[in-house]
RNA sequence: GCUCCCAUCGUCUAGCGGUCUAGGACGUCGCCCUCUCACGGCGAAAACAGGGGUUCGAGUCCCCUUGGGAGCGCCA
């Protein structure tokens, strides 16, 4: 009898879905996905005080975009606090939890004592077993976890492996607070257990909570679920990449052009392997994934390297799947609105069809796609770059000149037939097809690097193409 | 400071005691292809952190050192 997987994401929002985040959901859904199980979500918004709406629509809308969809309806863990009080109820009447009644500047103190005599900062358990006739008067008192004092915490975990904790390094932590809301450690593991969750996969950043959440579980005597402490993602130059370290929330991703699959792939990659594999279908990933397979050693994010696959995407999406990704994302990219508006006041987005194959050929980003199609846009006269007007020399003009020509009588308008003539001319000329074809795609895109030029005239069209040939070319000698 | 975790090319990683004179990918550097830039093809440089064990045999197991990281809140 194997019981039904399930996993759960669960942010808290007080920001973006930055990337390890994103990668820790990754993992959640590609588990559950492979176990036949489910995935489910909770937003731990438990601090009032930093929780935000616009952070909970942007997880959401960062999930929605990578693909990641969870089952149900996300659970909201501050609506839950009764159902939290309530386990505490229960941990006090068993005797597990007390009432403690220090005030915050005792807290204080003892934390500094402790540092000061070279000990771990820690609650002295003060409280455990004084009576309740001993409170202070009027102030209201914090539940406390009335831990073990001794043996040791064990945390069998499926990617660490096995962690051992002494107890004695862990102290009663606060279920309630004195203002009487749970937290966060309380609020974990009633959730998980009343959620029914059976693998809870999250970073090591929470390792030893899971030590302390282990007691909870053990005082409230419930089974703990099986844990996977997943390592965390590092920057380039090595430090923790965190929100205050320039962390990037899934949206920058996506506005540098980036698609939600190669994003996907590139993820499931860093921490995780299965062999040599590195370019592997979603299906594949979910087929594939395991928990064992995970590394336990941090990541550095490498964006070249998702540049790189992003490209490979790309060149592997058909014309008519990129085209509709690219429609999609155009909103979020930069100039991404004002390249769509274009494209439809001048009606080239057939231009851009045909531009296609040759411009995702050359892009690792949809970033890049736009910015390699923008000759397409750009209106005669061209404003030719700097780097590409060195290209129109004088003699480079007149060779235009004499391609304009030869160029407007070519039937029908094919790349075959302009090679054809364009290498004619050259011929003629006694020069390279380089000497020309350079020239001419400084011409017709004002740049030096483009598509093959003969699908540039393509895309471009007869009357346009040539438009551009004759405002660069020489005009004609007098007689 | 204390507790815990980690350690193979610059980076992501394969390797689960002998098949490792350590493989793949990104990046870098050559060459080829070529109308440019890309793509693609071919090739090169590039790593088992150090020291002790265990073993017939260690990148693989154990210990120490060093170096990274995480956690130590009435934050999550």
């Amino acid at each position: 009898m194997t019981e039904t997987v399930v996993t759960r994401f669960a942010p808290s929002p007080t920001g973006f879905l930055h990337i390890g985040g994103a990668r820790t959901a990754l993992f959640n859904w590609l588990f559950a996905k492979a176990q036949g199980g489910k995935m489910l979500l909770r937003i731990e918004d438990t601090d009032r005080a930093r929780s935000t709406e616009a952070a909970i629509a942007a997880i959401l809308d960062g999930l929605q975009w990578l693909g990641l969809d969870w089952d149900g309806e996300p659970t909201f863990q501050f609506a839950r606090a009764d159902r939290h009080r309530e386990a505490v109820e229960q941990m006090l009447a068993a005797g597990r939890a007390y009432r403690c009644y220090a005030s915050a500047e005792e807290l204080e103190q003892m934390r500094a004592t402790a540092q000061a005599e070279g000990r771990p900062p820690r609650y002295d358990g003060r409280w455990r077993d004084r009576p309740a006739s001993e409170a202070p008067e009027g102030r209201a008192p914090a539940i406390r976890l009335k831990a073990p004092t001794e043996g040791e915490t064990v945390i069998d975990d499926l990617v660490q492996g096995r962690v051992v904790i002494p107890n004695k390094d862990l102290d009663d932590l606060v279920l309630l607070r004195s203002d009487g809301t749970p937290t966060y450690m309380l609020a974990v593991v009633v959730d998980d257990h009343d959620m029914g969750v059976t693998h809870v996969i999250r970073g090591v950043d929470h390792l030893t909570n899971a030590a302390r959440q282990t007691q909870i579980y053990e005082a409230m005597g419930w089974a703990v679920p099986k844990m996977a402490h997943i390592p965390l993602i590092h920057g380039p130059d090595g430090a923790k990449l965190s929100k205050r370290h320039g962390a990037l929330g899934v949206e920058a991703y996506r506005e540098m052009g980036f698609l939600p699959a190669a994003l996907r792939n590139y993820l499931a990659r860093l921490g995780w392997s299965h062999g040599d594999d590195e370019i592997f279908s979603t299906e594949q990933a979910v087929a594939w994934f395991d928990i064992g397979s995970v590394g336990r050693s941090a990541a550095r994010f490498d964006l070249l390297k998702l540049q790189n696959l992003n490209g490979h995407y790309m060149r592997d999406t058909p014309d008519d799947e990129l085209m509709a990704a690219l429609k999609t994302a155009l909103p979020h990219l930069p100039g991404g609105p004002d390249f769509s508006a274009r494209l439809d006041a001048s009606g080239r987005w057939e231009a851009f069809r045909l531009a296609l194959p040759g411009l995702k050929e050359r892009a690792k980003t949809l970033v890049e796609l736009v910015d390699g199609a923008r000759f397409l846009i750009d209106e005669r006269p061209l404003a030719v770059e700097p780097a590409a007007a060195g290209l129109l020399t004088s003699d480079a003009r007149d060779l235009l000149a004499r391609l304009s020509e030869r160029l407007s009588a070519l039937e029908p308008w094919t790349a075959e037939g302009a090679e054809a003539v364009v290498r004619a001319v050259a011929d003629d000329a006694g020069v390279k097809l380089g000497a020309l074809a350079q020239p001419l795609r400084a011409a017709l895109t004002g740049r030096k690097t483009s598509p093959g030029i003969f699908d540039v005239l393509v895309a471009l069209g007869r009357e346009e193409s040539l438009g551009r040939i004759e405002d660069q070319a020489s005009p004609p000698r007098a007689a």
